[in-house]
DNA sequence: GTAGGGTTAG
C-alpha cells in the first residue's frame, strides 16, 4: 500500500512474467526481510510462483499472510489461491476458498480456475457439475470456460457433453473464437470423428498455426499418415511456417509410412529453423529413423543428444527390438537403468517385445518380474501379450496359458492372439481351438485369427477344420482385410491395396507381378506341394494379389539393381507373401525389406532374417 | 499494476 512497496511489486510482476518463479519467491522473502509489507498486488504473483513450482505448502503459508493482511476477498488474490491449490492438487482447500466467497462476488474467472483445476486433477464430473452450477447461477461463460471443459469430452463416453458444448457456442457468441474452435477440432479428433474435425477446420475463416497443428496431430493420432503429409504440403503452399508441434506430427507419420526421405527433409527443416535442441523433435527423429529401418542414423542421433529422456531410450530400444537385435536392446535397457532413468510401462513393452523377438526367454521373464517387484508397475494386457508371445515361441505353451489364467485384469484379444500364434508355431491344435474361442469373442471381426486357425488345421491335415472356419467366415460375412502397403520413392509415398488398379503404372506393375508369380511358382513347386487346395482358394484373395506383392513389384520396377526395396505393411504379412518374397529375393538378386505390424523382415538370397512363424 | 485456457514424442 505504501509508496515504498511499489517497486517490489513491479519487480515481482516482471519476474513472474518471465517465468522466473524461484527468483520471484526469493524477491518476496527479500521484501519481508526489508520490513516491507505485501499487499493485494503482491500475492497474485507470489501465488502464481508457488503454483508454477508446485509448492502448495508455501502457498498455504501465503494464504495465512493474506488473511492477516485482510485481502482474502480481493478477486485477483482469490483466483490466485484457487489456481495455486489446484496446481498442488489440494482441491479441498481450493473448494473451501471458492465456497467462502460470497455468492454475489463470484466471477467467471473463479469458476474457470476451479473448473480447470478439477479437469487437470482428473475430476471431470466435478468440473461438469460446477459448470452446470455456473449456468444455473447465471454466471457468464467465456472462451476460457470452454477451453478448460472441452478436454473432458475427448473420450467417446463424454462426446455427448462435447456436442452440447459445441451447440451452445453460438449462444455464448464464441463460435468464431479461433482458440475455441481449435479445441473442438482436437476434441473431435481424439474421439475419432475425423470428419467433424475436418469440417470445422475447412469452415474456419481464419486459421491459426494451432488450427493446422490440431489437424496434423489429429490425423497422426488417427493413423491417417498420408493426410498428414498432404496437409503439411498444403501448409507450405499457404506460406504457414511449421513449428515443433507440426513437425512432431509429421515425423510420427513418416515413421508409420516408412517415409524416410520425407523424414530427412523434415530433419533439414528442423536444422534450418533452429529447433535442433527441441527434445520432442529429437525423440520423434530417433523414432522415425528407427522405424524406417535406419538404425545407424537413429543411434547417431541418440548418441549426440545432450539430454536423453525415458522417451528417447524407449524409442531406440524399440528400434533395435523391431529388427531382432534383442541383445542390444537389453543392453540399452540396462544402460538406461544405470543412468538413473526409471522405466515406465511403455519402456517395459519395448524391452519385453525385444526379448520375445530375439528368443531371450529367461531375460524377458526377469524383466516382467521386475515391473511389479522393483518399480511398482502393474502389468497391462500389452505386457501380458509380450509374455505369452515370449513363452509361446519358446514352446512353453502351458506356462503361457497359465499366465493368462492368472491375470488380475481381463485379457484382451492380443493376449489370446499371441497364444494362438504360438500354437501355430508348435502345432498345438487343442490349445489353438481354446485360444481361438476366446479371441473371436473379443475381436469377432479380426480376420487374421480365422486365417491363423485355418492354417493350423491345414498344417495338421484337418480338412474338416478348414471347412468349419470357411463356413464360419461366410456366415459372419467376413472379407479379407484390405491391408495397405506403402513404398516410398523419391520423397513420395505410394500406397497399394489388394486388387488396386488406380496407380498410373498399374498395367506395368501387374505385368511385372505376373512374371514374378510365374517364376515363383516354378521355383517354389516343391514347397507349395504340401499346401492343400482347400486352403488356397479360401485365402488366395484376388488370385493371390496381395498389397505387399503389388508394392514390391512397383519397387522393383522403379529402382535399379543393387537398391533395396522397402515395403511397409500395416498388418502381419501372410505366409504366402513370405514365401513369395523369399523366392523373389533369390531370383532377382535384390534385398527386400518388409516391415509389418511389429517387426522387420529382411529377405536376402532366398531366406528371411526372422526365424519364427515360417 | 494483478487472474483463468487450448495443440506435442516412445
Amino acid at each position: 500500500m505504501t509508496a515504498l512497496s511499489m517497486p517490489w511489486n513491479t519487480r515481482l510482476r516482471e519476474l513472474a512474467k518471465r517465468c522466473q518463479f524461484l527468483q520471484a519467491l526469493s524477491l518476496y522473502a527479500q521484501m519481508l526481510r526489508h520490513g516491507d509489507h505485501p499487499n493485494a498486488f503482491t500475492f497474485p504473483f507470489a501465488l502464481k510462483s508457488c503454483a508454477a513450482l508446485s509448492l502448495p505448502i508455501l502457498g498455504g503459508q501465503f494464504h495465512g499472510q493474506i488473511i492477516k493482511v485482510g485481502c482474502e476477498s480481493e478477486p485477483f488474490v482469490q483466483t490466485g489461491l484457487l489456481s495455486m491449490y489446484c496446481r498442488g492438487s489440494l482441491l479441498g482447500n481450493a473448494r473451501k476458498v471458492f465456497d467462502e466467497k460470497s455468492q454475489s462476488r463470484k466471477l467467471t474467472v473463479c469458476y474457470n480456475a476451479l473448473i480447470s483445476g478439477y479437469v487437470s486433477n482428473s475430476k471431470s464430473s466435478d468440473a461438469v457439475l460446477l459448470f452446470r452450477q455456473m449456468n444455473e447461477e447465471g454466471v457468464p461463460v467465456n472462451s476460457v470456460t470452454l477451453l478448460s471443459l472441452i478436454p473432458v469430452c475427448v473420450s467417446p463416453i463424454n462426446l455427448e457433453l462435447g456436442l452440447s458444448l459445441h451447440c451452445s457456442t453460438l449462444k455464448y457468441g464464441l463460435d468464431s473464437d479461433v482458440s475455441v474452435v481449435n479445441c473442438f477440432i482436437t476434441m473431435y479428433m481424439k474421439c475419432g470423428s475425423v470428419n467433424h474435425a475436418q469440417n470445422l477446420f475447412d469452415e474456419m475463416p481464419e486459421k491459426g498455426l494451432i488450427s493446422w497443428n490440431a489437424m496434423v496431430s489429429g490425423y497422426a493420432q488417427n493413423g491417417l499418415a498420408t493426410n498428414v503429409l498432404e496437409l503439411y504440403h498444403n501448409m507450405e503452399l499457404h506460406g504457414i511456417h511449421p513449428d515443433p508441434f507440426t513437425l512432431v506430427g509429421v515425423l510420427s507419420s513418416c515413421a508409420n509410412l516408412g517415409a524416410q526421405s520425407v523424414g530427412r527433409e523434415v530433419e533439414l527443416k528442423i536444422q534450418a529453423s533452429g529447433f535442433t535442441n527441441n527434445q520432442f523433435l529429437n525423440n520423434a527423429l530417433i523414432n522415425m529413423y528407427a522405424r524406417c529401418g535406419n538404425l545407424t542414423k537413429a543411434q547417431a542421433l541418440f548418441d549426440e543428444m545432450p539430454e536423453r529422456t525415458l522417451v528417447s531410450w524407449t524409442a531406440i530400444i524399440g528400434g533395435y527390438g523391431m529388427h531382432g537385435h534383442g541383445e542390444i536392446a537389453v543392453q540399452l535397457f540396462e544402460d538406461m537403468i544405470r543412468s538413473g532413468i526409471v522405466p515406465d510401462g511403455t519402456a517395459f513393452v519395448s524391452v519385453l517385445s525385444a526379448c520375445s523377438h530375439a528368443g531371450l526367454t529367461s531375460q524377458g521373464m526377469e524383466y516382467f518380474k521386475m515391473m511389479g517387484g522393483n518399480y511398482q508397475l502393474e502389468p497391462g494386457p500389452e505386457h501380458y501379450s509380450c509374455m505369452v508371445d515370449l513363452l509361446g515361441r519358446a514352446g512353453r505353451l502351458n506356462e503361457a496359458r497359465n499366465l493368462i489364467e492368472s491375470m488380475a485384469i481381463e485379457p484382451d484379444g492380443a493376449v489370446w492372439g499371441a497364444l494362438l500364434g504360438a500354437c501355430k508355431i508348435h502345432q498345438n491344435v487343442k490349445l489353438a481351438e481354446l485360444a481361438f474361442e476366446r479371441v473371436v469373442e473379443l475381436e469377432p471381426a479380426n480376420i487374421g485369427y480365422y486365417v491363423l486357425l485355418s492354417n493350423i488345421y491345414n498344417d495338421t491335415k484337418n480338412s474338416k477344420g478348414v471347412l468349419r472356419i470357411r463356413i464360419m467366415m461366410k456366415e459372419r460375412k467376413l472379407k479379407k482385410d484390405p491391408g495397405c502397403s506403402y513404398v516410398e520413392l523419391k520423397g513420395r509415398v505410394h500406397p497399394f491395396v489388394v486388387g488396386d488398379r488406380s496407380h498410373p503404372q498399374a498395367e506395368e506393375i501387374y505385368s511385372v507381378l505376373e512374371e514374378l508369380e510365374a517364376l515363383v511358382q516354378e521355383f517354389g513347386e516343391a514347397k507349395r506341394a504340401d499346401r492343400e487346395e482347400s486352403n488356397k482358394d479360401l485365402f488366395a484373395g484376388a488370385a493371390g494379389v496381395h498389397s505387399e506383392k503389388l508394392a514390391v513389384a512397383f519397387g522393383l520396377l522403379n529402382t535399379t539393381a543393387g537398391t533395396e526395396v522397402v515395403v511397409i505393411k500395416n498388418l502381419r504379412i501372410c505366409e504366402d507373401c513370405h514365401l513369395f518374397f523369399k523366392i523373389v529375393s533369390k531370383i532377382v538378386h535384390r534385398q527386400l525389406t518388409v516391415r509389418d505390424a511389429t517387426r522387420f523382415h529382411h529377405f536376402r538370397n532366398g531366406s528371411c532374417s526372422c526365424k519364427d512363424y515360417w
